[in-house]
DNA sequence: GCCTCATACATTTTT
DNA sequence: TGTATGAGGC
């Protein structure tokens, strides 16, 4: 242990070996709380301290992996596995299935992923008659979901006029039934959703002392990682199981708590040393990862935050270079310029593709940056987004799977009980639903025993209704003796799924079928990991929940050399050396909807914190003049928070598109602009043969921009040369829209418009640099 | 009840 | 741009 003490710096160490009492660590970015945790871990069991008797609750299940590997490599294989380490879901969902019985659930309950929510909230308004167009299920979800994370059960609510009052003013009066109903159904169905594993912990904790004692007892020591995004109920249930012995530590920093609306509450972490007697604070303050430059410039930033924690994150490390802004025209240049800036920078810095990172604040900025990177051949991997298991394909398996170990599974049924089709419609699944419902049974209940129900359906659609049950009871059978894999393989084949992907041959369907295999496989691996490890089953149950809790698909397959792509909010806890942050625009980042109040603006703010804190060496801000949005051509201003950040942190360079189009360079701007464009297209296209394989594109591309080019500032000399070549009443002709003539010239410098009336296809606005005008008359 | 086409709607972030 | 839902023909 003495080794590994002697890696810390003081301010590092102090919280390390604080063994006892409530403490809290304020850890700056970069500033080694990782470390800390797992030493403090290690010590503590060098201390003599049982593993048996630590819990660690982290924030997602790589972070708790990652640290138990590092654990393990201090303390041993053998005994880094008792402790108890995981996800406030992970580890919750584990405690309630050995408590289920106690709130009436069966230990085998389902976890509703939020789709699962969805489609449950949606069916619900619809069977209540109410309008959806009021009652929109995300917003009716959401609403639900604070109510849980805030402890309000059904009967608290009806309890409350002030929360009934509110949802009436918001024109929703009924929310409170579908809440009811929401919560009734789940409960018949056995099924938990995300904020039930907390709820429903917190019910335990709270109608059964003796439980809470248990638990009190063999959790004496309590650790909280990312302790700023805890929510209501996640604090309650720290609060409680620490309550005996507070030897509780938790860890977070404040300036990088951006879940406030997955109910995080910032407060928790503002107010810790109130919650307890004698509270130890210690600050993490020396930034180990970032350059001058970087932390300085992120420095720059979090001050404009009200509301927060006193410290200052300093780093000893080197000046680095500044961080470059660069100004795209669209996104699809702004993919461009980041795609070939990678290139770039391999070749002359002998980097891995694994050393770059792209982070966006929504999903759908990916696509454009992945077209980029796939014309230049550079490996990336998106994460997040569209998670494997989300996929319907997965999600069709995997409910078949749910429905032999929970037949009551409601949502897993209406998912598969006609797909692929078996002559079951909407029709009848809506006789049985209100059946199910009259008798306070489930759907598949009433499906097994429909002869003494009052269902009226035709003899035909009865004996399609019994082949199902039969079905799934078929498949319940062979659970009792085949494993995880052997029933899944199974299930494909004997449920027709399948053949149902195979008959589709479109690439969507071919992907599908693959996509199935990797799942099969994937079962596989966790059969054959289930076998080494003696205290689990391996069971299906198992791995049902492992898939649904997972929030990273992170088994890289093979090829580990990749630019990772990602959300902001995905990129926490993680470095690279390179990070691009793209589309810093206005309206994007800071989102439209994040800009209504004060706190939501220091949110997104924390969340540029946190994008630009991820560097290590060089931070890359990027926006673009005008972007697709739902399809459309949208303009946008660069976000504010590039003017907030210090100048002297700053290289704003001129964007190597405003060269490309800049007509002091080409003079015939309205003609072909053809040896230009070769820079930016690979020198051979993939050629596509009749077989469907994609031939390699052999050559590399011409990539570098002319070395001889001055970059030209635009300037409003450049308007005039516009201006000069285009007036009002012009007639032009444009490749695509056709001839059409100028209505209306506006903008100036890089973003000069023209708004033209085209013959066919109306008036359009069109900027200059990017239409290929010819002037006709 | 099934399938195909057309239209609407969506994008904030996720355990 | 892409998915999700509804109408209408079979």
């Amino acid at each position: 242990m003495e080794k590994y003490l002697s890696q810390l710096n003081e301010a590092q160490l102090e919280p390390t070996i604080q063994k006892d009492g409530p403490m809290i660590i304020i850890a700056g970015a970069g500033s080694g709380k990782t470390r800390v945790l797992t030493f403090r871990i290690a010590y503590l069991m060098s201390e003599g301290i049982d593993p048996f008797n630590i819990l660690a609750l982290t924030f997602t299940n790589k972070a708790a992996r990652e640290m138990k590997d590092r654990i393990a490599t201090i303390v041993g294989t053998s005994e880094a596995k008792n402790l108890w380490m995981g996800t406030f879901h992970s580890v919750f969902a584990k405690i309630l299935r050995i408590e289920a019985d106690k709130l009436g659930y069966p230990s085998n309950f389902t976890i509703y992923d939020t789709q699962d929510s969805d489609r449950l909230i949606a069916s619900i308004i619809k069977e209540l008659n109410l309008d959806k167009d009021i009652y929109k299920y995300k917003q009716v979800r959401s609403r639900i979901s604070s109510y849980k994370n805030s402890l309000i059960t059904v009967r608290a609510y009806f309890q409350n006029p002030e929360l009934i009052e509110a949802d009436t003013m918001a024109r929703r009066p009924k929310m409170g039934d579908i809440y009811k109903e929401y919560v009734e159904r789940c409960f018949k169905a056995g099924a938990m959703d995300f904020d039930d594993l907390l709820l429903k912990t917190n019910e335990l904790l709270t109608r059964f002392p003796e439980v809470l004692m248990k638990y009190q007892n063999r959790f004496k020591y309590i650790l909280v990682d990312e302790y700023q995004d805890t929510n209501h109920s996640q604090y309650l249930i720290v609060r409680a199981l620490s309550d005996k012995f507070q030897n509780i530590c938790v860890v977070g920093d404040d300036a990088q708590s951006i879940y406030a609306f997955r109910g995080a509450n910032i407060n928790n972490i503002l107010n810790f040393q109130k919650d307890y007697d004698d509270v130890k604070v210690f600050k993490l303050e020396q930034n180990y990862r970032s350059t001058k430059n970087i932390v300085n410039a992120a420095n720059s930033i979090i001050e404009k935050n009200q509301t927060k924690l006193e410290k200052v994150v300093w780093t000893a490390n080197d000046e680095g270079g500044k961080i470059i802004v660069n100004r795209s025209l669209t996104d699809g240049d702004e993919g461009r310029y980041v795609a070939s800036t990678i290139w770039e920078n391999k070749i002359q810095l002998h980097v891995n593709n694994s050393d770059f990172a792209i982070l966006y604040r929504t999903n759908a900025q990916s696509r454009a940056i992945e077209d980029a990177l796939r014309k230049r051949d550079i490996p990336y991997r998106i994460y997040g987004g569209l998670s494997f298991y989300q996929r319907k394909e997965i999600k069709d398996v995997l409910s078949y799977l749910r429905l032999v170990i929970n037949p009551a599974d409601e949502e897993a049924l209406k998912r598969v009980i006609n797909f692929p089709p078996r002559g079951i419609g909407q029709t009848t699944i809506d006789k049985l639903i209100v059946s199910a419902n009259g008798y306070k049974r489930t759907i598949f209940e009433v499906m097994k025993h429909i002869d003494k129900t009052d269902v009226k359906v035709n003899s035909g659609t009865k004996a399609k209704l019994q082949e199902f049950v039969t079905l799934i009871e078929s498949y319940q059978v062979l659970n009792q003796t085949a494993d995880v894999f052997e029933l899944a393989e199974h299930v494909t084949r004997t449920s027709g799924l399948i053949r149902e992907f195979k008959k589709d041959g479109t690439p969507e369907g071919v992907t599908r079928m693959e996509n199935i295999e990797e799942l099969l496989n994937g079962m596989k691996d966790f059969v054959e990991g289930q076998k080494e490890v003696a205290d689990t089953t391996g069971n299906l149950a198992e791995f049902l929940e492992d898939v649904a809790l997972a929030t990273d698909l992170d088994a890289d397959k093979g090829d580990t050399d990749h630019v990772a792509l990602m959300t902001i909010h995905l990129a926490k806890g993680l470095e690279f050396p390179y990070v691009f942050i793209v589309g810093l625009e206005e309206d994007l980042f800071p989102s439209a909807m994040s800009m209504g109040t004060r706190s939501e603006l220091e949110e997104e703010r924390r969340l540029f914190y946190v994008a630009l804190t991820r560097a290590e060496k060089q931070a890359y801000l990027t926006y673009a003049l005008s972007r697709y949005r739902w399809g459309k051509l949208v303009d946008s201003e660069p976000s504010r928070f590039i003017e907030e950040i210090d100048e002297q942190y700053l290289d704003i360079v001129t964007p190597i598109e405003e060269r490309r189009f800049n007509p002091m360079l080409d003079a015939d701007i309205f003609g072909d602009v053809e040896p230009n464009k070769i820079r930016f297209k690979p020198a051979k296209q993939p050629v596509l043969k009749k077989g469907g394989t994609t031939k390699e594109a052999p050559a590399k591309f011409q990539v570098t921009a002319p070395k001889n080019l001055k970059p030209v500032a635009a300037s409003d000399s450049n308007t005039n040369l516009f201006d000069s070549q285009l007036a009002v009443g012009n007639l032009v002709k444009h490749m695509r829209f056709g001839s059409g003539e100028v209505l209306k010239i506006e903008g100036s410098g890089a973003d000069v418009k023209a708004e033209i009336k085209f013959q066919h296809g109306g008036v359009k606005k069109l900027l200059l640099r990017f239409a290929k005008l010819e002037v006709i008359g």
